[in-house]
DNA sequence: GAGATACTTAACCGTCTGGTTAAGTATCTC
DNA sequence: GAGATACTTAACCAGACGGTTAAGTATCTC
């Protein structure tokens, strides 16, 4: 299931807020890792739990390493949500259907 | 954050599943628990943290308990979602831009 | 009211998670 | 090529997580 993942590396504040520092443009792990009060080793497994979600892509450059969003994981997400709710609303129409008859 | 806990309890895919079913209308514990292959306390641990998460709400009918979704976490997922994408788009945008006056 | 039914709570257990420090690798600079 | 820089990997540790069985509580049925 790739939406557990996504849903789990996004179910952390670190996590997500680089997603949210990326989705303004690429950083290097340096850079993005700064704000945070944890080692550099943390941080880094933080992002591999990004990459193996599928949210994020590192790549080499020089002796740095630039980090990138990858926004596809993030449609699964929205498309999950969006059906879901899609399908709450239709059963709440049918409730409504319900109690109209009713009266 | 609310966030943590509404992603954390939706990266499991037997909780997704709850949600999906609760979608389609409201159940009891037992009818919910039925398809799953582990034991009754396990399943009611994963309402607990559906619950606590926001998303689904227990009310008691006699003996039984009857579970119903509460939408207002998936919408906020949805917001947090959306937001990000647009940075994200808005981020394209940009760089489209910069290539465009580097030819 | 005795027994069955529908759960929840308590206690426990192995595994995953999020952090640490220490060591390793690759690149740049001088 | 020696040292500094930018990371990653390895080894470890405390606590959260997902499951179990056993026991408790509330309600229905007879």
């Amino acid at each position: 299931m790739p939406l557990d993942d996504t849903l789990g590396a996004l179910a952390d504040p670190t996590r997500r807020a680089v997603v949210e520092r990326l989705a303004r443009g690429d950083a290097t792990v340096g850079t993005l890792a700064r704000p945070y009060p944890m080692s550099l080793p943390a941080f880094s497994k933080h992002l591999t739990v990004l990459v193996d979600a599928g949210l994020v892509r590192r790549s080499k450059v020089g002796r740095t390493v630039v980090c990138s969003l990858e926004p596809a994981a993030l449609d699964d997400v929205a498309a999950w949500v969006a059906e879901t709710t899609a399908f709450w609303h239709a059963a709440i129409d049918r409730l409504e259907h319900v109690l109209e008859e009713d009266t």
